[in-house]
DNA sequence: ACCTGAACACCGTTCAAGT
DNA sequence: ACCTGAACACCGTTCAAGT
């Protein structure tokens, strides 16, 4: 019943992101979305050069409503792995809350096209350890595509299961915190100086 | 001037590993590869029931073709960490001898249907360190999302290099050995037991 | 065992023109 | 600033029929 108004460029994102939701990322059409909002596909052109971009713009949308309100560095004084498996997390719980969240941000970040929040909330909170700075981006770009690789995978699994799928095994949980986990102790014992924390 | 045969199954993946090399993942489609052969596309579903079929037994010939001589774990007694990086240079060097090598592993494994060999290379050098079955699995897994994000990225600035492109940084080589170690470092540091090594 | 011919239901993108 | 209409050059897949 809504008044048919002309469309922004953020009515585009806000409804190519219920389209993604809705119906996955193979079905995320510029034709699709162009009738969803009630309009030919070559009005979304006025918007974005190309398919690419906007779902680089999906993406970081994606991210922004994910780690959007929280500082990156908690204001509690966690110790710095503390502080890294929970950026991991918060990455993680961002990602799983659109359907094939991580492989839309990981097909962005293959074009270079978006996604670049991902690796800017694993880096801060690396960079909290007082690592110099090729530690922090070495460690930074390993642990954000165990993220995304781990993240993939259980998205995939999960949402075979809820389509009533064959029913393999659930994969704990516990597997994510124990790779990142994997990850920090390495970190760790790498550096023999940095345990700047409680 | 050879005379024109009928296609086995051995033939088309053949034919679409010259098709990947040469083109890339997004130019191979089953129209092109139909004309590749002399063969109209509904020829290839006489092989394969779909696409996604055909591509995990391309990306099983790329691993075959990159781990097939060598044995799993090399003769000489290398400690467990050193087999680790090697068996994860390995896959990396069978991914970066084709063109989205890495991209097309990464894709199958995402619809199951391929590209096993690169975790069981991975989890049999793992297993060499005499860690319990659940350790191996979780750090196989880990290692494995490690080289295929590494290797995607690196494979992506090489064919962007490679068509003259936009020159940002080359990204050493010894980032992936670096990215490796630390997981492996990880891998030591969590069992104090398991240094079953020279 | 392998292939053709023809069709079906789609894609992304461009571009002149409209309001 | 946003949209239409029409076209271009493609996709994967099915299926009856041929050899």
């Amino acid at each position: 019943m809504g008044v048919r108004v002309r469309n922004s460029r953020d009515d585009v994102v806000a409804r190519a992101l219920a389209v993604l939701d809705a119906y996955g990322l193979g079905d995320l059409t510029m034709r699709r979305l162009g009738a969803e909002l009630g309009v030919r596909p070559s009005a979304l052109y006025h918007h974005f050069p190309d398919k690419q971009t906007l779902l680089g713009a999906v993406a970081d949308e994606v991210l922004a409503r994910g780690l959007g309100g929280a500082p990156a560095t908690p204001p509690g004084d966690l110790p710095w792995d503390g502080v890294v498996l929970e950026a991991c997390r918060r990455v993680r719980d961002a990602l799983l809350a659109y359907r094939d969240g991580a492989e839309l941000v990981a097909t962005v970040r293959a074009f270079g096209l978006g996604g670049a929040a991902a690796l800017e909330e694993v880096a801060a909170a690396v960079a909290t350890g007082g690592f110099d700075d090729d530690l922090v981006a070495t460690a930074s770009r390993a642990l954000l595509h165990l993220v995304l690789g781990h993240t993939g995978e259980e998205q995939t699994h999960l949402q075979a299961q809820s389509v009533g799928a064959i029913g393999g095994e659930p994969r704990p949980d516990s597997d994510f915190d124990a790779a990142v986990g994997l990850l920090v102790a390495g970190l760790r014992a790498t550096t023999p100086g940095a345990r700047a924390d409680a």
